[in-house]
DNA sequence: ACCTGAACACCGTTCAAGT
DNA sequence: ACCTGAACACCGTTCAAGT
């Protein structure tokens, strides 16, 4: 047996994703299996061990993408906005539009824990951050005058406030005193740190 | 085999959930398996199987246990606190530790998922709320003025944006443009939620 | 009644053996 | 060189059989 060279070793790693992907979507990512994505592509689990270094490695390349589908589409939908603040409001709506619509895949990005000691890739590191700088870019045109060091602290206060929204009622832990919606909180923790970053242009 | 009655039932469910509690800030909450926790107890499996109704059922008894303990920390922090301002900061900095000092168990709350389908028991639901009503008591206090729908509103906003930078930071995936402390964020974001609530205490 | 031990259907991972 | 299939050491879960 062996010896099929039906696909090159890029191809199979990208139709390994592809499965990959489709199995979070449809069945939740706790039933992501390499066994499952093997069979549905068509090879033996074997073979996934010839593209990815193991499963994790696999998972890693999975929300890789997953980021970059969802940078991508933010750099859309900002790009006819024409101030900072709308730039960031829409972020934050495209934001969670993407986690609303992709449950699974979200959270795998989030939840994803390599084992313990092994560091985290540079692959994921870069994409992390590209969100963040974005929001930063926009405080910055907002009031060029603050420190970039208070700019750099007031995306990453604002940008990880919408993900704990996020994520909270995505897994359905929000409180639920009354009926929130996800949009309304989001609305008044930009609203709330923005007019505080703007009250303070001058650092002491 | 069979017939030790060593241990009731009750006590048998206490050793488990000691137990697991260990392994999970040992080992990490990915290495926590029925097996070890019946092997550290000194009974085999399936008497796990009598005690709890199946694996997540454990998880969900340890998990009720962690958000007691943290709430237990949480009220005894707040005690000698007079402003409801300081109350509330208290609140995020004993969470925040909490998290910090028991980052698995901590997690785990979160992230646990019970099977696809199967509703969250009244015993979590109950404790989840806890903190976000800790919260808007006193922002109650704060601003007697405010309608409830508005007060619980802007707890789950703040609670949820403090949850969020806690989970970011803990996981390691802050953007690290400058070297931020979660504490300097929290404040941030406190600072902000808690101004636009004084300011806008006649609604709509 | 209480507990065990073995079985079942799964995992991730490795690797000798086939083509 | 490429891929397989079987093996290994694990899982959660069930349940007949022992005391």
């Amino acid at each position: 047996m062996g010896r099929r060279s039906d696909h090159s070793r890029e191809e199979i790693k990208e139709m390994a994703i592809d499965a990959a992907a489709k199995i979070v979507e449809t069945e939740g990512f706790q039933s992501l299996t390499a066994r499952k994505v093997a069979s549905k592509i068509g090879y033996t689990v074997g073979t996934l061990y010839h593209v990815f270094r193991n499963f994790d490695d696999l998972v890693i390349h999975l929300n890789a993408r997953t980021i970059d589908e969802m940078a991508a589409l933010i750099q859309r939908g900002v790009k006819r906005k024409r101030s900072p603040e709308s730039r960031i409001r829409t972020m934050t709506e495209v934001y969670v539009n993407y986690a609303t619509e992709h449950p699974d895949r979200w959270r795998l990005v989030f939840e994803h824990q390599a084992p313990r000691g092994l560091p985290t890739p540079e692959l994921m590191k870069v994409r992390r951050d590209v969100l963040f700088e974005m929001v930063a870019a926009n405080l910055r045109e907002l009031s060029p005058k603050h420190l970039e060091q208070e700019i750099n602290h007031t995306a990453t206060a604002l940008w990880s406030g919408v993900h704990g929204i996020c994520i909270l009622a995505l897994t359905g832990k929000l409180y639920l005193g009354g009926a929130f919606s996800m949009g309304k909180l989001i609305d008044t923790l930009i609203e709330s740190v923005l007019n505080e970053f703007r009250n303070n242009r001058l650092p002491d």
